[in-house]
DNA sequence: ATGACGGTAGCATACCGA
């Protein structure tokens, strides 16, 4: 079973660039992330052409999440449960693959850095914090199911200096504030396996280069996408890794493919 | 210190992002 998360920075621009991913690697399940678009403009038609089904929590220009598969889905939670929130950044899924049924949720988590304009409102990062604790919350809820959970998406957390170009550079960045590193480590506490490194410790494992500069030829990146497995679904983990060629394809998302293969 | 770069909305430029 392949299962993929990749933050496309809107479907519509990155169309082309799913499909052709979807056509060579034909994973079971995809998880999206920053789809920019509500329902009546996602392209439901090409990806059912490619083979999958698409479940969507959607929204006007910013975020959104979805998944795909090329079994039925169950949409189990449309929005991240016990916490209100206006933003499309959580759909949890209920997907049968070869006989094992998955929960399995697409996740984009607050970026948590203030507007440019003004960089001491600390508001967008309390609520990333807020996302955080029911998160953690939700998360240990679903271990008591007994059934295999993925938990994948853009967790906007740096998890360590090792997950970043410069460390020293971020210390003071949403994404990689004590607070945050602490309230994504505590998914490991309750037993989550993070995939990427459960197999390579030794392998920076970035999944996102800034458009910027020559971020990319650089390798000036860090690793924010994850897949979080419960722990019957880490026993399975065969293969993950992440696909560094949609990031160098033409007109690319700023994220590129993270993916592993469960036995 | 700022911006680079790219997407959306919508038609000039503001907002968002990591």
């Amino acid at each position: 079973m392949i299962v993929a998360t990749y933050n496309v920075n809107s479907i519509n621009a990155r169309l082309e660039n799913l499909l052709e991913w979807l056509a060579k690697n034909q994973p079971d399940i995809v998880l999206l992330q920053e789809i920019k678009t509500e329902f009546n403009a996602f392209p439901f038609f090409d990806i059912q052409t490619a083979g999958y089904e698409a479940k969507i929590l959607g929204q006007k220009s910013y975020n959104g999440v979805a998944v795909l598969s090329r079994n039925k889905i169950k949409v189990r939670e449309e929005g991240l449960p016990g916490i209100e929130d206006e933003n499309a950044r959580y759909l949890e899924t209920e997907i049968t693959v070869d006989g094992r049924e998955y929960i399995v949720a697409s996740v984009y988590l607050p970026n948590g850095n203030p507007p440019y304009n003004n960089p001491d409102d600390e508001t967008k990062y309390a609520y990333k914090l807020r996302w955080m604790e029911a998160l953690y919350r939700h998360a240990e809820n679903l271990l008591y199911l007994r059934k295999p959970v993925i938990l994948g998406g853009d967790f906007n957390v740096i998890m360590s200096d090792f997950d970043v170009y410069a460390p020293d550079d971020f210390r003071r960045n949403a994404l990689f504030r004590e607070e945050v590193k602490q309230r994504l480590a505590a998914l490991e506490y309750l037993g989550y396996y993070d995939a990427f490194r459960m197999l390579h410790p030794n392998e920076h494992g970035y999944t996102y280069w800034d458009y910027a500069g020559a971020a990319l030829q650089n390798d000036l990146g860090m690793r924010i996408d994850y897949l979080f497995l419960s722990p019957d679904a880490a026993d399975c983990l065969n293969v993950c890794e992440v696909d560094k060629s949609p990031r160098f394809g033409s007109k690319p998302s700023d994220h590129t493919v993270l993916k592993a293969e469960l036995k």
